[in-house]
DNA sequence: GTCTATAGTTTGATAGAC
DNA sequence: GTCTATCAAACTATAGAC
């Protein structure tokens, strides 16, 4: 109470927070997605795995953290991007970054957008985050005349797909990503004129 | 050895083999592709759990037998489809078969073309029949003049992506795969104008 | 080929002292 | 908040009798 400044105890706590967290990505990295268990990440931050628990409440509690953490850096990322006038050119440069990010860090992309986890669902919370990164995308796609719902569905799954193939099969390398801007075109041509007659 | 057809005993024991296979299968529909258990199994086949080593060296291999036997049965599917004369239309045929096939069960779709097991990979033997799948597909966008690689990649990975997205968010709907032939033309279109501008 | 019995491991989670 | 100690559960796999 004295001495301290209001939300202090709470800073650092959520400052602790977020150092597990990171150490929880380096780990996955390190074992894969679905080799992160609790002693394993209690042993790297040099803690027990009881521990852990004054933290999060279970394990899913903790996939469902690095699940907001990822989506809430991606988020940022996007917003953080200064865009080209040109909405076309817009949305080319948004899926580049959209694409680079994922692909930089592989645990962090099979926990966002595959199931690599089959018991972890994430909370409405966390949820939303995601939805409101889809909305970004969507919000571009729109600038760029794709409004048609159908249009925006074969958009999103064609971008999934390139990046799951980059991913499972070439991972580090530009095998199908190289082709993002040309099947952006090739989409955005295909919408324009089917909703512009 | 007397009154016994040659081979009669392996017959035998392979179609208990297929029957254990068949089995599995249908527990993972039941209790997903990641909750089939070697225990669960041998009950639901009314035997003991270790009986089944009887059969398969680990569960990795049961994992196998299953892989193997999801692509035989769809390569028999493709090779069995009376198709168009028509290249394109061939195309559009066989991809549409090929949608329904790996669509009508999720388990299945999901042991073959996502990662749910991450202990699990297939052996070299299993692996070259998933290997002819893609074959047959290539052969039949190979007709309708798509030839490059990178449109055969980026070809493949559009049918993942609404493959992915449908079993995600919307098993047993048509949101994303009922754009499928409209899809088939718009890359066939485009790599047909790329290869003879 | 099937059984009983059991080993051996891994892992998430809780109780209670400090 | 961190610890020790421990639980409980689930599961793969093996040994050896029949």
């Amino acid at each position: 109470m004295i001495g301290t400044p209001a939300g202090a105890v709470a800073e650092r706590r959520a400052a602790r927070v977020a150092e597990i967290v990171a150490t929880a990505w380096e780990l996955a990295r390190d074992e894969g997605i679905g080799g992160l268990t609790l002693h394993g990440l209690a042993r790297r931050l040099g803690i027990r795995q009881p521990s852990l628990y004054a933290y999060f409440e279970s394990k899913n509690a903790l996939y469902d953290a690095m699940f907001a953490d990822g989506n809430r850096k991606l988020l940022e990322r996007l917003d953080a991007q200064r865009l080209p006038n040109d909405p076309r050119r817009a949305v080319k440069a948004s899926m580049q970054a959209f694409v680079d990010f994922v692909l930089a860090d592989t645990p962090r992309c099979q926990l966002l957008f595959q199931r690599p986890i089959p018991t972890f669902e994430p909370s409405a919370e966390s949820y939303a985050l995601a939805e409101d990164v889809l909305g970004r995308v969507i919000a571009r796609l729109d600038a760029a005349g794709v409004e048609d719902q159908g249009d925006i569905d074969c958009f999103v799954a064609m971008v999934a797909g390139l990046v799951d193939a980059q991913i499972s099969n070439d991972p580090g390398g530009t095998r199908w990503t190289r082709h993002l801007d040309r099947l952006v075109d090739l989409y955005l041509d295909d919408a324009n004129r089917r909703s512009t007659p």
